[in-house]
DNA sequence: ATTCGGACCTGAAAGC
DNA sequence: TGCTTTCAGGTCCGAA
């Protein structure tokens, strides 16, 4: 479910409450959420304060004192809720962490049990070796160089997380939308100025939709249990048989490999076809 | 070597 | 009304 800017926007809200707070114990409802790690390092969490929440593409990482961090990832419908402890725990929650203050707990629950959350040592856990930049703080130059030896279709690589890190379906159809090009667009066919338009368009649509929260289709809420303010602003994603907000035409739906890719047929023309009918 | 379908899960919504 | 099918923001794995 969340992409980076849901990400993001749970990391900004959670930070300041986090910061400093010590961790008394924790609660293991589901074994199945916890990755690469065994109970017996969780236990290490307790007494340890939160020092920093940092985000890489779509991961959340709690690093606490000692060296110790939190690596989680939402998958489709995992998220935080930092509540107060008294609050009644909902359905589908598998984690709980408590702090000393008593207060408030930060739980993790996760309907579709995708998500995971592992415990490593903090030098350990910016090592993930399969992904990609940060699409917000890449440079143009270094993106450019990104395609270099790539091939395929253009939203299949926005979704590689090995190639761009925290872009999900969602964004990568709004980003292609406002950069005027086909989802399956072969990355070879693509021109210097195409190049600049879709780092540009990845910049402006992301950026936009941290501004506003992120989006709230069906799941995502941030940890205080609000919903994201972008889905008033998607403009192509879920649209289908609407019209285009450019030019009136109507939005279309394309399947590739399960996944929905919606798009202006008209803003957003396949290339080799704009080949044919140029001859 | 890419690409595709299926698997992992549950529940809401649509279809009949 | 109620049963069945389809679909979902992610990623991994194995088979073509």
């Amino acid at each position: 479910m969340p992409e980076l800017p849901e990400v993001e926007t749970i990391i900004r809200g959670l930070s300041p409450k986090l910061q400093g707070l010590e961790v008394s114990s924790f609660k293991l409802l589901f074994l199945g959420v916890l990755r690469n790690s065994d109970q017996k390092i969780l236990e290490k969490l307790k007494g340890k304060k939160v020092i920093r929440l940092r985000r890489r593409g779509k991961w959340i990482l709690i690093d606490l004192d000692s060296n110790l961090s939190l690596v989680c990832h939402f998958k489709m419908t995992g998220q935080f809720l930092f509540c107060p402890s008294e609050r009644p725990v909902d359905k589908h929650t598998h984690f709980i962490l408590s702090f000393k203050d008593r207060m408030h707990e930060l739980r993790f629950r996760d309907v579709r049990k995708f998500g995971s959350i592992s415990c490593r040592p903090t030098p350990e856990v910016l090592k993930f070796p399969n992904l990609g930049p940060e699409p917000l703080r890449v440079s143009f130059s270094r993106f450019r160089k990104l395609f270099l030896s790539r091939r395929g279709r253009l939203k299949n690589l926005l979704l590689n997380q090995s190639f761009i890190a925290g872009i999900g379906n969602i964004y990568a159809d709004e980003i292609l939308f406002e950069a005027k090009l086909h989802p399956l667009t072969p990355v070879s066919m693509l021109g210097e100025g195409e190049f600049s338009r879709l780092w540009e368009a990845m910049r402006f649509i992301l950026r936009k939709a941290i501004e506003f929260r992120g989006t709230s289709i069906r799941n995502f809420r941030d940890a205080e249990d609000q919903e994201g303010g972008f889905k008033n602003h998607l403009r192509v994603y879920g649209k289908e048989s609407l019209s285009c907000p450019r030019c009136g035409k109507e939005i279309e739906r394309l399947r590739l490999g399960g996944r929905s890719s919606f798009f202006c047929p008209r803003c957003q023309e396949e290339k080799n076809k704009a080949v044919e009918s140029e001859r």
